[in-house]
DNA sequence: TATTGTTATACTCTATAACTATA
DNA sequence: TATAGTTATAGAGTATAACAATA
C-alpha cells in the first residue's frame, strides 16, 4: 500500500493507463445512457463553453476535419446542436448546442461514478495535492500530445 | 501553481480528461510509427506476458469476443502474432507473440514521449506520491469500469 | 490562390446474431 | 447443452483526396 517500495516510472505508466482506460470507459458508459457515442459527447463537451466552428472542433480533437460533418450530422438530427452560418465568413458555420444538448451533456458529466468515487477514495489535502501533480504535467501532456 | 485555491473535484476531473486523452493519443501516435494501430498495440501490449486465448483478451479489453478475431487476424497479417490451438481443449486458440511482434510493442511504449515527458516533470518523491494516490484510486476505477 | 466545409472512399473498431467445432 | 471462436452485418470513427463556395 504505501510507496516505500519506490514504484518505477514503469509502475506509474501501467496505473496511469489503467485510470486512462476506466475513466474513458466510463465515459462512453455513461454518453450510451443517454443515446450518445463516446466522440459524440466530447464534441457536445466542447460546445459546453460556447459555438465552435466545425475547423475549431476538428483542431480541438486532434483529428481531421472532415470526420467533424458525421459526427456533428448525428448529433444534429439527434436535436442536440444545429448549424449557423457565420456572419463575418459565409464560409464558416458555427455549432450551437441546444437546450437539450446542454442538459443531456451536463447530466453525463454528472454521472462518471467512477471517476467520482476514486476521487472520493482520497482525502482533501490529497486531492489538493493530486490536482497540484496533474497541473504540472498538463502542459507537457498537452502540447506534446497535439503532435 | 499551488492548490491553495482549493481546486473543486470538476477541476479535477478536468484535469484527468487531459491526461487521459493526451496519454491515448500519444499511445496512439506511438503505435502509428510502427504501422499499428491503436487497438493492435493494446492487444500486444496484453500479450507481453505471455500467450492469452481470444476469449481472455476480449476481457481484458472489455469487448465483444467477435471483434478479437478482426484485430489478431491483422497483427498475424503482419507477422506480429499467431494463433496455436490448445492441446488442452481444443476449441479454445492461444494468441502467442512474434520476436518482431514484442521487439514492436516494446519499442512502442519506450516511445510514449508525453507521457515520460510529463512523469520527468515530476520530482523522485512526487512520483512516488502520484504512484500511492493512484494505486488507491485504481480498485474502484477498475471495479466500477468493467460493468 | 487559400480556406471552410462537404462528399466519396476505404479501413478499423464495435455490438449483435447466427454458425462450427469442440467439450 | 454449454463454450470458444468465427462469420455476417450494420453503424460509427478515422484519414486521404477531390470538390464547391467563399474569402
Amino acid at each position: 500500500m504505501s510507496a516505500s517500495t519506490a514504484p518505477t516510472r514503469a509502475d506509474l505508466l501501467a496505473l496511469l493507463a489503467v485510470i486512462t482506460t476506466a475513466q474513458w470507459q466510463d465515459f462512453g458508459a455513461a454518453a450510451a445512457r443517454h443515446g450518445l457515442t463516446a466522440m459524440q459527447a466530447k464534441v457536445l463537451s466542447q460546445l459546453d463553453n460556447g459555438p465552435l466552428p466545425m475547423r475549431a472542433i476538428a483542431e480541438r480533437l486532434v483529428c481531421d476535419a472532415s470526420n467533424i460533418t458525421g459526427i456533428v450530422d448525428r448529433l444534429e438530427s439527434h436535436g442536440f446542436v444545429h448549424r449557423e452560418v457565420s456572419p463575418s465568413d459565409r464560409r464558416v458555420k458555427n455549432v450551437v448546442t441546444t437546450d437539450s444538448g446542454r442538459d443531456t451533456i451536463r447530466r453525463v458529466r454528472a454521472e462518471m461514478r467512477a471517476t467520482h468515487g476514486a476521487l472520493d477514495a482520497l482525502g482533501e489535502a490529497e486531492r489538493a495535492s493530486l490536482y497540484d501533480m496533474l497541473d504540472r504535467m498538463r502542459p507537457i501532456m498537452e502540447s506534446r500530445g497535439q503532435l
